[in-house]
DNA sequence: GCGGAAGCTATCGGATCTGATAGGGGTATG
DNA sequence: CATACCCCTATCAGATCCGATAGCTTCCGC
């Protein structure tokens, strides 16, 4: 089942608050984009560390949880934790949702009634997730959630970050002292801006934009205008919206 | 000081929070990339939610918070929450830190000597953090780290996304089923790669490589490669480590 | 005053992306 | 068996980026 490594302590304690709320099949992910399986210090999967040998467990073995599902759609675009029932979905605040995905989601037979699902946001842009799930019939997670769902998510956010530096290690932190200007250019660049486009709107010539970006490819040393956006976008010096 | 809304709930357990654990000073960011102060319903500054009338309070509100600081290079690069401690930095797990970051933190005459920071990430790359900090004085955070981070994380990220709720509302969550084949172009479009590259790696044409491009722009929204890199990568299907 | 860094501008050619347009083959679902 | 969707390929011209290279002013701390 499990050493005594921290990881091992996590899992186990994911696993007991899963059983004492009645929700007893617990699945996690450190990493949604990759198809490998989380794995401990000794290389195993961490799904060792949990009960996979009931009838409904089959299911979060098929590799279809990754794609065309609509509780990944949620974990894609929440931050924070949720909960599912039956096709209804719940968070501490409203959950907008497209007709066409409510809709999969109540047609889809899923095996798994109820759950709770605490999507995990790491450095690097990684995205990760834990569910707890009931097993065969379902559980009013609705009280469950409100009582619980703040502990659950970070008990999930530290069992995922200790993957997470188990498989990549601790990055050396620098500090990147990017300059007014390079941020504004890279902010633009983040918003698809041409280099032309952008030296308007600054008020420069487009070979100042170029060389700003230089700078800034240097220090975040990243090569190529998308990669360094990429970066500043995962660092917080850039945001997406707007 | 506030009303009874939701927010106005949530800030004044984090002030009470901070109280009980002699961290009194509490800032605030539901975006570092942005200067604007965090608003509430009312659209004033939640800061008005805290006590900022002390001394050592100034510090927050210079604008230098946001550049070259090295409690914000870390906000920026860890996942876990960690405390600062006169320039010595811990969390669950080692932090590892340049010798220059490191100078920089000891060298720096904070006014702000000890604190527990939880830096909160959100969808849409956005990164924000709460920062408990002592007043005057140090306090020994290492052991209400150990006992209290990990409520104090979950306590800043509902937080944090609560502000973010206000400010950009609920986004409309939709499925959008992304072939295989476009997610493995994308992964190597935002791994930096040429389009040729791409199609001598996948086996393809490279007018091929272009039209899952447009495929996967078309179905993510966005326009440009960059725009749908980014995009991919918020959602997870791309990860930005190797 | 001098070094250093930020900020600004310019030119060059080659590599690369972009939009528009036009197909054909395979497979699953109704 | 028809429809839809994935997957693959092709061509064209124009916009854009990229690396290398060279020079300018201004402001700051030592």
């Amino acid at each position: 089942m499990a050493g005594n490594s921290e990881l091992a302590q996590l899992a186990l304690q994911l696993r007991e608050e899963g059983r004492s709320l009645g929700l007893p099949l617990v699945a996690t992910c450190a990493d949604i984009s990759s198809a490998r399986p989380t794995l401990d210090e000794r290389g195993e999967p961490v799904a060792s560390l949990f009960d996979f040998t009931r009838p409904a467990a089959g299911y979060w073995k098929k590799g279809d949880l990754a794609l065309r599902n609509a509780m990944v759609a949620l974990i894609r675009n929440l931050g924070d934790p949720f909960y599912y029932m039956d096709g209804a979905v719940g968070s501490w605040r409203p959950v907008k949702v497209t007709p066409r995905l409510e809709e999969l989601g109540r047609s889809v037979n899923y095996a798994v009634r109820s759950a709770i699902i605490a999507p995990v946001r790491l450095p690097r842009s990684t995205l990760g997730a834990v569910v707890w799930a009931s097993d065969g019939e379902g559980v009013d997670v609705r009280p469950l959630f409100e009582a619980h769902a703040l502990r659950l998510h970070g008990l999930a956010a530290r069992f995922i970050s200790a993957c997470d530096t188990l498989a990549h290690g601790a990055p050396e932190i620098d500090l990147c002292a990017l300059t007014r200007r390079e941020v504004q250019c890279l902010k633009l660049v983040a918003a698809g801006k041409t280099d032309s486009e952008i030296a308007t709107i600054l008020g420069l010539a487009t070979p100042t934009v170029r060389f700003h970006m230089k700078k800034a490819s240097a220090k975040l040393e990243e090569n190529g205008r998308l990669r360094t956006a990429q970066r500043a976008i995962e660092l917080g010096y850039v945001s997406t919206r707007l």
